[in-house]
DNA sequence: TTTCATGTAACTATCATTGTTACAAATAGG
DNA sequence: CCTATTTGTAACAATGATAGTTACATGAAA
């Protein structure tokens, strides 16, 4: 996982909302919650909400509120919500044109054991819900 | 993968490397190889030395040579050798105290996908070696 | 109509990576 | 021994990605 924290941010405030998933919660809320900025809260779930996951109301008694139940929002689903990959793609995805037979060689073996990772990966962290992180909270 | 280029780089220039195996290369010469600067050649192979993968002679006719076979040196080998792993370690790891539970449960689903990520990744690049990047330049 | 919260643009701050310059140290070869 | 060459490494600048911040328009509820 590259170095961005997105995903700890949006999992730990998910975390929270489904402890109680009918109650709003807003950005300052959670931004105290994961010990960031507001404004870094409504960036990251405005991502979710696009995914469906969240849903989200302004004005008074506005805020954000999980979209399904916890139990049926694992992990992956946020991961996947946010476009996050493992690795981010070789800049030079399409501009550089390989002039050397070895990076075209390279470009493949490397992709192939990426895509590979990015499964194991993604089915390793299916099976932990949001359900899963609120229990922690509750003992 | 993060987005470090120095497995690309490295890769690239033993490719090359590969293909005389016998044969010093000067820094200078693999720069141009991997369009970059010599110090980033010198940098980055230094710790392919510290591996055992390659080996350096200063002065006149020094350069660096491959010190194993091409065949025996795998993809994975290097980047192991480079030290780079898929992630890059949660900045706060000893740090941030977690003051949540969330966080707990949390860094352990993740940590153990990435895991067997990693895992996945080592193994699907195992299978190619050095000598199979050189010989995409012999055709 | 007032209050509150999101949505978003614009800018700054940090940090990791890469590139560059400079130079000491070591080695081969005459 | 002297010189040319190449590594080893420090120091610093350039670049780029991510996160944090400020500011304000927009929308909704009471």
């Amino acid at each position: 996982m590259k170095r961005s924290s997105k995903l700890s941010i949006a999992l730990h405030v998910l975390g929270h909302m489904a402890v109680k998933p009918d109650e709003p919660f807003t950005s300052e809320q959670m931004a105290s919650f994961a010990a960031t900025n507001p404004v870094v809260i409504r960036r990251t779930l405005g991502q979710l909400r696009e995914a469906g996951l969240v849903t989200s109301g302004r004005g008074k008694s506005g805020g954000w509120k999980l979209a399904r139940a916890p139990e049926s929002i694992s992990i992956a689903d946020v991961y996947r919500g946010l476009d996050e990959r493992l690795y981010v793609g070789n800049k030079g995805g399409d501009e550089n044109p390989a002039h050397c037979a070895i990076e075209i060689g390279l470009a493949g073996a490397i992709q192939g054991g990426l895509e590979r990772a990015e499964v194991a990966f993604q089915s390793a962290i299916e099976g932990t819900s949001l359900a899963d992180l609120a229990a922690a909270l509750q003992r």
